[in-house]
DNA sequence: TATTGATACTACGACAGACGTAGCAACGTC
DNA sequence: GACGTTGCTACGTCTGTCGTAGTATCAATA
């Protein structure tokens, strides 16, 4: 199985995130989990790639955090809210991907031409 | 006209810059021309990004260097050939283009979507 | 009951690639 | 003779990724 490797996809770490985010809050264990299972085990974002993107997205305004903690267990849980910032960043990011697709795509062989 | 910023491409530079050492022997002034071009003007690959590939990709053995300046006017000019190793990269690479990409659309909306 | 595995997160430091700035040198042209 | 193009090097900074390690709760299992 390919795995990827998460050079190639810097860049696009934080679109990914927002993307789960965009319908419902979510905290990290979580995020990792979707992530995994939509890419159909390609991509396994690390725990320290994801909980400083938080960290990093929050800064920057694009979600907010608040305490999903259960106070019976003590159980800790950070979930993380999109805001409105959050969701323009991510569509400028759609948009431009599919400019970088057809622009990475003019120095690809495709299988055939190999 | 909108740019793309290179941390999204990183990790493809010297994918593109492989691409066009496929046929014939090229230097960087050249290449960072057709890079422009290919791209529709939407890349430009940065000098010293270009010139650190060189250098790293002829470290790991994927191209080779020689000497393509002129002996009468003294201009300076440094070729760069592909290598076997480099060829099986780039093939590795488109590979795996074509993997990410997948990978990456899973989290991506299109305008209608949007 | 002790250990393991899953859950949930933080801290710290290292590393690599991209890039800003600067400089050098030859040439053409205006 | 100043400017733009060609062609490249040196140096240092920044950012995102990631390795390692540590903390804490809970469930299952041996």
């Amino acid at each position: 199985m390919t795995q990827i490797s998460s050079d190639v996809i810097r860049g696009y770490n934080d679109t990914m995130i927002l993307y789960l985010l965009l319908d419902e809050p979510s905290y990290g264990y979580e995020i990792s989990k979707q992530i995994k299972a939509l890419s159909d085990e390609k991509y396994c974002i690390k725990e320290t790639t994801l909980y400083s993107a938080f960290t990093r997205m929050e800064k920057n305004g694009y979600i907010t955090s608040f305490d999903g903690s259960n106070p019976d267990t003590g159980k800790r849980r950070t979930y993380y809210r999109i805001t409105d910032a959050g969701r323009q960043y991510y569509q400028q990011k759609c948009l431009e991907w599919q400019v970088t697709k057809e622009v990475v795509e003019q120095f690809i062989k495709k299988e055939g031409e190999l």
